[in-house]
RNA sequence: GCCCGGGUGGCGGAAUGGCAGACGCUGAGGACUUAAAAUCCUCCGGGGUUUUACCUCAUGGGGGUUCGAAUCCCCCCCCGGGCACCA
């Protein structure tokens, strides 16, 4: 049904008409007819010049895995917008667009088709640009950058080095996902069914250790925290709230437990945020993979049993959201530990709810005063000291101990984590927890086995990759001088062109000879290049920095251009990159910056991002299989009604359940306005613009100047301040049917007035429908491109209403309404109220108990 | 589990302490037309009444603050998203 009405009605017009008078709306001739000359005019270029404000506006670069899409499209118009009134407002706007073009999809299609992907990723490039072209957004592309290509990721290479220098980058062992049958390293996306994978769904996922690169962002960790206060208001709440959870900066203590039991064994190290408990401490828990772990088993009466579960709990990943609710399992090692407070021994056990990665891989078990000690320790038999009860007004119940009277064991629900008052304590019983803290961790430190210590959540960024496609990491290793950096003469480290890609096996680079063979810089002797290439969030951490200097070959870009363009204005894009893409980018900021290259702590001044676009109530993916294709889309309907459909469906910041039904009135309304253009157009063509003297129109003029110009003031603020664009575009409609209204309008009426209502109807609508702003622009009797034009300023004296109706409430109950003249007293509103019979009865006998009266807004009888 | 966002007519949504449902979609009826499309007009949350009008209920549920609550506070229910190596 809705298939048949689509597909026949938009064409209609377009199948008709001939230019001329009636011919119609059709976008399908005006947008190529605009689009040219916005081209040949070289409307959206822009160059660095300090004489002018600048505004740099940009929407995060699309990965080009197909074509474009609704998603896609929507992004791109919020930001299409915002450039368009800022350029509309004086401004030089620079808007860019590039491609994010390595990655594994291009490889994984590559081996697939057997092709090239470099072949894959310019084809899909070359369709997606087709597509935004399409749309008219409003992109500068001279300073168009493509991540895969050498000129660009030299600079990543660039940056690298720079960073080895400083020991930002550093080589280690770390985990991956390792498929026996493929031989070669899977991303996560790569292990389907909870560890199986992709292409073997029979063969389990190993875990194994390999030789990394890691660039190391926990150097910045407390930068990237505190400076997000600079971000407060201007970025969305949540995506400083999720990075400052995934910086995740926690104060605490590290603590060395001694064995109690096995001389000349190491102490075992844990770290905890409350080491007031520490007297509740009834065991040690170890990580799985604790390096003692084999070593304290030895000699162990339970130790087949031991490494039986052991074994298990190192096969069964453990992803990070499964902690909290995965059931907790442990074994006791047979050794026992000394708390270095009470000297009491306890045991020392292996849980797989410990992780390697965070801390030391080690915690004391307070079972009392933590949920998941508690858990572990009730379902081991294990103690439940209390060692800290709430704080209490009173003060009479403390026991000699100076401490209030507690119980001695926590059980079922008697877990207690906040801060409190110690008791059990030795001498810090009685203490508040924070100076309990405080003086335990002053004690520690000045007996040598612990100190006050904050440890991050966030990790360095493992950036080795062991795929082809992506930039190669430029050191070589040699026999006699080890790793050696390839020196800055001679980047790129370029790509061979033609890999073998199976995806199996080593890495692809490995097994390129003619790649993997070459010399070492320092000595002329044989060496081996690294064979592993960047993660691609290293091409998009500094993108954004390349446009304002796209194309130098000397440096990754001219801090005077840079100097001038950023930070960037307005930053636009999924809510899906708000930890990654936009964590790693403040990082590369301050290394920039750190290297002198640039002054600015934060890229992006502001932040938004959009809601998804959804179809059945399901993201929009190409797995889901439920993608719109924004082409299509345009060849029914025209760009313009797309661009305006999205932007009306719902606000910017929500998802968008897309609608095939409800773009047709968006699709009538520019119809609409066409229309009414199109039938006074012939007319308005010689007539002057501007000079407008309100006191000389008649009544329907003055009626619609004033339409026009309140929603002029209402369509400002929509666009400069809320961006509630779907209401802005429905204050526009209403407009429009207030000016169908009037028509015709009394004899008498001056063309100035019709003329100056349409001229700021098309000037409201520019932004969001480009195309059919220019046409009906030109139609109007402009000769200049619409592009040239101002945004309006809207008459303050038209703008106000000068008769206003006012609810009047009975016990704030409405009862009735009174019209009166904008700005009228309480008292004359008050006298007219009352003349109304229905309100006179409500109030009358009654004891007026208060009135409220909000000037133009509203009024109340209270009455008992 | 934790963190974040959300719940308003048949649907998308508007109203962020002051007239709930703007604007649009769908639907119904009508005009024009040989007919269809397009276009234009009227109606469209539930219930009631003395039906040009008015009353009443209604913004996931329950409680509270207030002259007044979709909006603020407390408790509960439901839905969506995120919780890092290959985008």
């Amino acid at each position: 049904m809705a298939e048949q009405n689509t597909s026949e009605n938009p064409q209609h017009g377009a199948q008709t008409g001939a230019t001329g008078t009636g011919s119609g709306y059709e976008p399908q001739k005006i947008e190529v007819k605009w689009q040219k000359r916005w081209a040949d005019a070289r409307v959206f270029e822009s160059e660095a010049d300090p004489s002018k404000p600048k505004y740099y506006v940009l929407e995060m670069l699309p990965y080009p895995s197909g074509t474009l899409h609704m998603g896609h499209m929507r992004n791109y118009t919020i930001g299409d917008v915002v450039a368009r009134v800022k350029r509309m407002r004086g401004f030089n706007v620079m808007h860019p667009m590039g491609w994010d073009a390595f990655g594994l999809p291009a490889e994984n299609a590559a081996i697939k088709n057997n092709t090239h992907p470099r072949e894959w990723t310019n084809k899909n490039i070359a369709e997606i640009k087709r597509g935004l072209r399409r749309f008219g957004f409003s992109y500068d592309w001279r300073r168009e950058i493509s991540t895969c290509e050498p000129e660009y990721y030299r600079w990543n290479q660039w940056f690298f080095l720079r960073m080895l220098e400083r020991g930002l980058a550093y080589r280690k062992k770390s985990r991956v996902n390792w498929c026996p049958k493929c031989c070669t390293v899977l991303a996560n996306e790569q292990v389907v069914n909870g560890g199986y994978c992709w292409r073997h769904e029979d063969t389990r996922v190993e875990s194994r250790e390999i030789k990394q690169w890691f660039l190391k962002t926990t150097a910045y960790a407390d930068q990237l925290l505190d400076d997000l206060k600079e971000l407060e208001g201007t970025w969305p709440e949540r995506v400083i709230v999720m990075q400052s959870n995934w910086i995740g900066k926690s104060q605490g203590a590290k603590v060395k437990f001694a064995m109690a039991d096995v001389t000349g064994a190491e102490a075992i190290e844990v770290f905890t945020t409350r080491i007031d408990t520490i007297y509740g401490a009834s065991a040690l828990i170890l990580a799985a993979g604790y390096p003692l772990v084999a070593k304290l088993l030895e000699g162990f009466a339970g130790k087949a049993e031991a490494e039986a579960s052991l074994a298990k709990m190192r096969q069964t990943s453990v992803k990070t959201e499964d902690l909290a609710t995965m059931e907790k399992e442990g074994f006791f090692t047979g050794r026992y530990a000394m708390n270095p407070f009470s000297g009491e021994k306890i045991p020392i056990w292996v849980g797989n709810f410990v992780l390697m990665e965070y801390g030391t891989g080690a915690i004391m078990a307070v079972p009392a005063h933590d949920e998941r000690d508690f858990e572990f320790c009730t379902k081991y038999g294990l103690p439940k000291p209390v060692v800290v009860v709430p704080q209490t007004q009173d003060s009479t119940s403390k026991n000699e101990g100076g401490a209030p009277a507690a119980p001695k064991t926590a059980e079922a629900d008697g877990v207690f984590t906040e801060f409190g008052v110690s008791v059990n304590s030795g001498p810090y019983s009685g203490m508040e927890s924070a100076t309990a803290i405080a003086k335990m961790a002053a004690f520690a430190e000045q007996k040598g086995f612990g100190r006050a210590e904050t440890i991050f959540r966030l990790k360095d960024w493992g950036i080795s990759r062991q795929r082809y496609w992506g930039t190669p990491i430029p050191v070589v290793y040699c026999e006699k001088d080890g790793m050696v950096a390839v020196p800055d003469k001679d980047l790129p480290v370029l790509l061979p062109p033609n890999p073998k890609l199976t995806g199996m096996g080593e890495s692809p680079l490995a097994s390129t000879p003619e790649f993997v063979n070459t010399t070492c810089p320092k000595c002329g002797g044989p060496a081996k290049r690294e064979a592993d290439t960047m993660d691609t969030f290293v091409d998009s951490s500094w993108y954004f920095y390349r446009y304002a200097d796209a194309h130098n070959d000397k440096a990754p870009y001219d801090s005077a251009k840079v100097a001038y363009w950023f930070p960037i204005d307005q930053y636009i894009g999924g809510i899906t990159h708000a930890i990654l893409h936009l964590l790693y980018s403040r990082f590369w900021c301050k290394v920039m910056r750190d290297l002198g290259l640039i002054t600015h702590n934060e890229p992006a001044a502001r932040l938004f991002t959009q809601g998804m676009v959804q179809k059945g109530g399901v993201t929009m993916s190409k797995s889901k299989g439920n993608l719109v294709g924004a082409e299509d889309m345009a060849q029914k309907y025209g760009a313009d009604t797309g661009r305006l459909y999205t932007l009306f469906a719902a606000p910017p910041e929500k998802d968008l359940e897309w609608s095939e039904e409800s773009i047709e009135g968006s699709w009538r309304f520019l119809n609409r306005v066409y229309r009414l253009v199109e039938r006074h157009a012939k007319a308005l063509r010689e007539v002057k613009s501007g000079g407008v003297d309100a006191a000389e129109a008649t009544a329907k003029e003055r009626t619609l100047l004033r339409k026009v110009h309140q929603t002029l003031r209402r369509v400002t603020i929509d666009f400069e301040t809320r961006w509630h664009f779907n209401s802005a575009i429905a204050l526009i409609m209403e407009l429009t049917n207030e000016i169908y209204a009037q028509e015709p309008l009394e004899e008498g009426a001056r063309p100035e007035v019709r003329k100056e209502v349409l001229e700021l109807l098309t000037l409201m609508l520019a932004p969001m429908t480009p195309h059919l702003s220019e046409e009906l622009w030109e139609m109007l009797g402009h000769t200049d491109g619409l592009w040239m034009a101002s945004w309006p300023a809207f008459d303050q004296d038209l703008a106000r209403d000068d008769e206003v109706e006012i609810p009047v409430q009975v016990n704030g109950r409405l009862r009735g309404r009174v019209k009166v003249a904008a700005g009228a007293g309480e008292e004359e509103v008050v006298k007219l109220a009352l003349a109304d019979t229905g309100i006179a009865a409500l109030v009358s006998g009654k004891r007026m108990v208060k009135r409220i009266f909000v000037p133009d807004r509203l009024l109340n009888f209270v009455v008992a």
